[in-house]
DNA sequence: TAAAAATCTTAAACTAGTTCATTTTTTTTC
DNA sequence: GAAAAAAAATGAACTAGTTTAAGATTTTTA
């Protein structure tokens, strides 16, 4: 069977879990929706609520709140390999307080509620997939939160440049200020200073 | 069937996602182990594989790591009802950078990695607890860390008072430092103030 | 390709939270 | 229940990061 590259990309990220027969591979597929978002665009805004949840297979989409002054907090960078949304929302049917914006003309491939629940019905290996994908996701998470706790913004810039040197050259200052956790004033000093050396 | 008082709660708290027929909750029962832990005794330390997850029937704990210059950053305070454990180490057989500390007497129900792989096997319907038990604490986590963000350590201690009522009255002010991210004595004045108010 | 908009740089004054040192209060232990 | 240990309070000097403001550079748009 002829795949394209975006449903090679995802078959492979699910592939990382469990075993899919071919009959399943194209049911899987058929459960998704392309969806396209043209840089500046917004895939989602504060006040939805997410009907989707997102695999990136092309491009770059930060995902952020506004603080009580109007300031972005970005959670993540989200580019190819990816996955992303507001789970909470997603789950609960809750308002987002989440923006999505794409920093590059994106490619995604986006599963609604409904075809989440027909999913678990449809395959029901799909259950130990999103166990193990969100057991993985909680324990980096955990890690990152924690990690960083004791850092000053200066080491976290540096541990970020390390571990993502693709991603920093695809994003602003200022937002990866809005990452780190600093006024861009500061990120630009840090960037200075850094480079100094 | 007539069971024990903790064995109700564990049941209870797994019936919120998926029910269990008697042989399955027995059967269920019959993999996980009883521990008791004393007052300012150890569950886990840093170095140690994880070997257990927990699920606590009663007492109170508390979760750390010691950054580098070995000031303790608690993490959770783990009470009735709650899981613990150091999920990273549990899944990986790397050693944990956790301390688990009691801080009252506590009794515990623990899940050894063996009997975990064997759970999915026996009753496959705990993927399906996992995969929402996690989906879940993703979620809370997420949005915790992201509150937290852009609030004071007074906002984050209120909102802690206030979340948490019943917990805060269990631990130590410096504990509470530990877990709100400042230092006792930043936290003796934040309490000074707020209670003169 | 010129004008407008956004981003980046630099610097001075400021603030939330730290550090260190000392004393008081509470809890633990024998 | 006395002595020792740990936790809490208080204060002064300090620092990482913020705020505000203004100019320089880069990117976007028409």
């Amino acid at each position: 069977m002829h795949y394209k590259k975006s449903h090679i990309l995802i078959l492979n990220n699910v592939s990382r879990f469990i075993d899919l027969t071919e009959l399943e591979k194209q049911k899987y597929l058929s459960l998704l929706t392309e969806i396209s978002v043209k840089r500046k665009a917004f895939l989602m805004q504060a006040g939805d609520i997410a009907s989707y949840e997102y695999f990136i297979t092309k491009g770059c989409l930060k995902v952020y709140t506004l603080d009580d002054d109007g300031a972005p907090h970005i959670s993540m960078f989200a580019v190819e390999d990816y996955w992303t949304g507001d789970m909470a929302s997603f789950m609960t049917k809750e308002p987002t307080s989440y923006f999505i914006k794409a920093t590059e003309d994106s490619e995604l491939l986006g599963i609604s509620r409904a075809n989440y629940e027909l999913l678990f019905q449809e395959i029901p290996k799909f259950e130990r997939f999103y166990r193990i994908l969100y057991h993985k996701s909680l324990i980096s998470y955990i890690r990152r939160s924690n990690h960083g706790i004791s850092l000053t913004a200066e080491e976290r810039y540096i541990e970020f440049k390390t571990k993502y040197p693709n991603i920093v050259n695809r994003i602003t200052q200022k937002d990866l200020a809005g990452y780190i956790g600093i006024t861009p004033e500061f990120m630009s000093k840090i960037i200075t200073k850094v480079n100094r050396r």
